[in-house]
DNA sequence: ATTCAATTTTAGACATGGCTAAAAATCAAG
DNA sequence: CTTGATTTTTAGCCATGTCTAAAATTGAAT
């Protein structure tokens, strides 16, 4: 049972971790929780005595499975419950996110499975991120997804077209797409839907359309799939 | 902004301070959170510095206007958030209540009357003790109620019947009813609605069936609501 | 290689909220 | 009205989680 501050750690350490660090440096951490770099190395040598991260002193921290396994469902949760605020409550979706940070904290399974189901299991919450499944792992995404139904954060790599039409066509090479193109969704708009994507080869950011992003097949680049933050 | 500790003794005083005493004993109260009678010396310090109870050393706690102010919310949060895991996630009636223990602490107020929007603006919990509105007031009980829909732990008095048929009248003999007979609500069977009620005269507990519950009309007795525990 | 800047950890302090044991106040009897 | 039991408070200790300031370690540059 981690304590509502442990879980804060282990939540920030996992989205640090996704973004590409291995291992994440104590600074780093502690300006995600919003602490001194001494509370934080305080608070990792507790982490690492109840086996939830691996803490060489010096040398950065790194979640262990039963730690990463807290973080997913602490995620989990937040995304759920966010769901369900923007869902069923009606808050847009730049409310949400603190009234989750503390509704996450309360881990009662039965609950969580059953708020799942009231929600119809679903895969993304309303920012697109990915939500996982009661067993601590995202949900298989299918093979090949519509664009505007993938998750952000996720390194996609544009598989077809559904719309063959020439002006389709041509309209995203404008766009600097193509087949093999690979893409990470960075942002859903809230009134039209649109998304803002980055370009891996380009660097460029691009907004696209709900009536492109309808008409385009993705698939997941990477077996590892990213873990974004709420 | 109450600490989640603090919270729970300013509830548990409103619980105390409603089942009759004015003043609540340091070891009433120590009992109900479930601390020491020292420990909650030293949080009746503390409260009273924040202006949430009056404490006269040695005399006993009273909440103020403030402190009443906090625990009807939380009682409030308590009974919607019960209301929200029977009704919509399908929980028992006996499953919800530590699970609302924690929800209740979360005091945004915009989630707590989104929420009773949502709940459509229940005037009872699933236990059938009221739900005070936004204004930490419960909401106006009518007049005049059927014994069915009337909140647990208020003195009712039986105004009339819905029913006049000499058989109905005859039964209402045999379980000690007529009008005028002062009772209150002590539980809500989960299984059939069945009522178990407490004569006030008698102290007799009499459980009366669904249909005769729906068939009598009952007032409020007292003009000061009675604050029943979640 | 050695020094120096940056990072990380330790040391020591504070606040909260809990405990036990001892002291103080209350209250009920004799 | 004084004693003795009960209740309440105080005193002193512990754990958690935070902080600042000082020490230790790393690592980069000369």
């Amino acid at each position: 049972m981690p304590t509502v501050s442990a879980e804060n750690y282990l939540k920030a350490i996992l989205h640090l971790q996704d973004e590409g660090q291995e291992k994440v440096s104590t600074t780093e951490l502690a300006e995600k929780v919003g602490a001194t770099p001494a509370s934080t190395s305080a608070m990792l040598k507790k982490l690492g005595a109840k086996g939830w991260v691996e803490h060489a002193r010096y040398r950065g921290v790194q979640l262990t499975e039963g730690g990463q396994r807290i973080a997913m469902d602490i995620v989990r949760r937040h995304r759920l419950w966010e769901s369900f605020l923007v869902e069923h409550l009606g808050f847009d979706w730049d409310q949400v996110h603190e009234i989750a940070e503390e509704l996450e904290h309360i881990g009662n399974v039965e609950l969580t499975n059953r708020l799942d189901a009231f929600l119809g299991f679903p895969k993304l919450d309303p920012h697109g991120d990915a939500i996982p499944g009661p067993n601590g792992r995202f949900r298989s995404v299918a093979a090949r997804t519509l664009l505007s139904d993938a998750p952000r954060h996720l390194e996609l790599v544009v598989v077809g077209v559904v719309d063959g039409r020439d002006a389709f066509l041509r309209h995203l090479g404008v766009l600097g797409l193509a087949l093999g193109t690979r893409l990470t969704i960075v942002n859903r708009h809230a009134f039209d839907g649109s998304l803002e994507v980055q370009l891996s080869e380009s660097e460029d950011v691009q907004l696209l359309s709900p009536s492109v992003c309808e008409r385009l097949w993705v698939d997941q680049n990477s077996t590892e799939p990213t873990i974004p933050f709420p």
